[in-house]
DNA sequence: CTGTTAGCGCGTTCAG
DNA sequence: CTGAACGCGCTAACAG
């Protein structure tokens, strides 16, 4: 393996000029930064990101802690979109990123959990989906140990940014949307809402109950869970005294869809994240989509941020409105 | 940060003896080890790992190279179940993984990947879904530089193991069961086959010409891609002239089965893989699965095993069969 | 069985 | 602007 040592003697120079111009420093003079990388280039070097970390106590490595459900087929694919858009931007941010599950945290205290990132040396984490009951990663980032981006979830500090959509206009637009394509005037809303203590039903609530408002629709609220199963439990109940069904989540549409079906009623149903998956479902819907890597790419530019000494702030991403259909072929 | 000196401090004993009673060592007395795991418990001393793989180069940190198309739904179910069980076991083994995508060492030389992952202390490398005309990659298995374990293909070495699913006998066997099940003689097979270049399509391949030649079918073989469009279009040209269209994936399955249905005409389809995404689609039809997840896991402590000095070796994971039908609900 | 010592590859003073 | 020297936290011979 070819160290800076070699560089250093290749180049004719000593280390620490070596390890300057790796490392951009402004005190070193044209002709021997040329020299220095010449002597890199025809030696292939590339730094040992190992021993860089060791000596600077910085390692540029990156946790992605993401809450992955084996059991859903939404979950995966919003969860792979996290993970290849986060990766792909770490990539050019050259920061090393592992993956983390929340499975592997539960049941850990915080000082567990602490000692486990430091002994990794991660100095930088994004949390996927963080509810308020996850009471031990509040107390991580309120720690302030490490440097963090909650994508959906509304915490900042000095050390801690968060990225999200605006949950709240989202779910506005969508409804809006919907009701304005209607042909007659909707009376009654049935609302199935996400997990109680997340953060984004809370943001999706208010946007429903304020175009509600609006436009003058009795609203009924319901708990879904982002469950599919439970979605069609509460149409089947409630759904025909509805005009219209809200999902906080594309797979509860799909459960009330297949309920409307069954009771062969038909009602408009609006989903919420676009997710490929609709489009074998055979139905159509409106939802509020999500650019999850787009996202996730972003956090990974906030953490990167910080990592540089930037204070935490909050980023919002645009969504977008889409009108899903059936999908004869996807490819 | 507390560290291996503390802890000998803490303890009244060398620096070495510390890392001695940490890395298991044989030569420690009872009564110091004691001594010194009390000391590590009262100052929570976790060891660097960073430190540690510095100094005996050996990082103990696995590379997941996976083929992400983000193109596909199927694909990320499949990518998903494939991380998600390797990372789970990673942890377990106490190895560090990082998951690198297909795509960011395209167009790279082998010379540029090798020190890519050496730049990365990487020793061991996991690749999935390697295909003939992965040449570069190809080139690092044979380089022997670093632990590779393959998933579905097969070569071996000295430091090269594979591990997978007979896919001859998965195919065959989804087929047999498939017309064992059926009411009238078949005599037509039309097999739709995958990628051309992936190893796994020769062996599904040849699982279903076995299958024909006991059964005495005529087969007709085409070549899908992997791709549901193309499977479709395969079946709008021949799938009225078969008895029984088999699919090398169950994308591909979905595509004919689509096809079948504009069509007006009934023919059992046999899709492969048994991916959940296929609850969706609202078709029945059998096919092989195969646990992503537990190959993975397989996969990681093959890996491991190499680390350790192990010799390259061949892995068969078994399989299963299903009958996939329209599930109601998910979840 | 235990302690001493020399690096691993790099970042970072501080003289020159 | 450059280079010698030290140390990051740990492992691995080698002495004792």
């Amino acid at each position: 393996m070819v160290s800076i040592k070699d560089v250093a003697k290749h180049a004719g120079v000593a280390i620490s000029t070596v390890s300057k111009v790796l490392n951009h420093y402004p005190n070193v003079s044209e002709a021997t930064k040329k020299k220095v990388n010449e002597a890199i280039a025809e030696l292939g070097f590339v730094p040992n990101a190992v021993a860089a970390a060791l000596s600077s106590k910085q390692s540029g490595r990156v946790a992605l802690l993401i809450n992955l459900s084996t059991q859903r087929q939404a979950i995966d694919e919003i969860s792979m979109r996290y993970l290849s858009g986060a990766i792909s931007r770490a990539v050019e941010l050259n920061l090393d990123v592992i993956t983390v599950f929340f499975s592997m945290i539960r049941d850990k205290t915080r000082e567990e959990i602490i000692r486990y990132f430091q002994s990794q040396s991660i100095d930088g984490i994004i949390i996927f989906g963080m509810s308020r009951e996850d009471t031990v990663l509040h107390e991580l980032v309120e720690s302030q140990i490490f440097k963090i981006v909650l994508v959906d979830a509304p915490v900042i500090n000095a050390s801690t940014s968060c990225v999200w959509v605006d949950q709240e206009q989202a779910q506005y637009d969508v409804v809006r949307h919907t009701i304005r394509m209607g042909s007659y005037p909707y009376k009654r809303l049935l609302y199935i809402a996400g997990k109680k203590n997340a953060y984004v039903t809370e943001g999706r609530l208010r946007g429903v109950e304020r175009i509600a408002e609006e436009m003058e629709l009795e609203v009924t609220v319901r708990d879904g869970e982002f469950s599919e199963l439970a979605a069609r439990n509460i149409t089947l109940e409630e759904g025909e005294a509805a005009d219209i069904i809200v999902c906080a989540s594309d797979l509860m549409a799909i459960g009330a869809m297949r309920a409307l079906m069954d009771m062969d009623v038909f009602h408009p149903v609006c989903g919420f994240d676009g997710i490929t998956l609709m489009g074998y479902a055979g139905m159509q819907m409106n939802t509020a989509k999500q650019d999850f890597a787009a996202i996730a790419a972003r956090a990974l530019e906030e953490v990167n941020r910080l990592l540089a000494g930037g204070e935490g702030e909050e980023v919002i991403v645009g969504h977008t409105l889409e009108r899903l259909q059936y999908l004869d072929i996807i490819c």
